[in-house]
DNA sequence: AATGTTGTTGCAAGAATTTGCAATAAGGAC
DNA sequence: GTCCTTATTGCAAATTCTTGCAACAACATT
């Protein structure tokens, strides 16, 4: 199934349109498999669509991270990152070396029903970025 | 007991050094008493202290969080702001109406420890937004 | 109080991100 | 296939954030 038969109808479906630079966008980031910055998605897809421009990616990646085709997290520095979306997982990234391991969701689940119980808040499904100490920087 | 009195020491202790910059954007902060982006702590704390620089306060808040004297969290947007550290708590914002409350963080502790023991990382104690649907917008 | 070390700051330039608006084009209706 | 509506893009400019480096100043030592 190609990227546009899939996510061209979810789009639609909420009066929003398909283009080639949202395909595209798709594309690298499904091509690439982790997180990029908004600044690497844009090089790498100005290759594949020459002539797409900054302000394009930078909206359109909010734009899909909102309709829930694409995820936003945080790297190291606190700046957005974007990856496709796919099993639900979060991160812990490493304080010291950047290491970055995923962390399934199912780990935090019961504490989302405690903090909608606790909060009144429903539908909390916020990608959370930890940060903490990796097992080889502790050593040292 | 001042601002000076009380923090230039946790500084010093570590090689660091207490100026009048670090002391008006503690101030700030300390004054505010909620979060800021870095550039409203800049509007406050020039007026406070004639001459400060934009760059000087991205990197003081920067050194500030990292050495536990403020904290960091993030937006609606994803782009950082600070507040003094104080009790340890964590954030729900609205996804539609941005509305805001605090967590205690007794609430993730349980977490945490499952997070430290199934990945090995250590000492994660990072400040985390998670993102909602307020009571109020619930009934829309 | 004077001195030396080195942590910090300001300046200037550059990079990243956002915004407004006119031109364009996706896709539904005919 | 053609037309229309309006979502979307590109352009240009503004704003926000970062970086390198020389000048400065905190503060420990004497």
């Amino acid at each position: 199934m190609t990227c546009s038969a899939r996510y061209a109808p979810q789009l639609r479906a909420r009066g929003f349109r398909m283009t080639p630079q949202r395909l595209t966008i798709l594309h690298v980031l499904h091509h690439e498999g982790t997180h990029l910055s908004p600044l690497n998605v844009f090089k790498k897809a100005v290759q594949e669509l020459p002539g797409l421009t900054e302000p394009t990616v930078y909206r359109t990646l909010e734009f899909l991270a909102q309709n829930g085709l694409v995820r936003s997290s945080h790297d190291g520095s606190g700046h957005l990152t974007y990856e496709i979306a796919a099993a639900d997982h979060h991160h812990i990234v490493c304080r010291i070396c950047k290491a970055e391991i995923e962390v399934e969701h199912s780990l935090l689940a019961p504490l989302y029903q405690t903090l909608e119980a606790a909060s009144g808040f429903t539908n909390i499904d916020s990608h959370v970025t930890f940060f903490g100490v990796c097992p080889n920087c502790q050593r040292q």
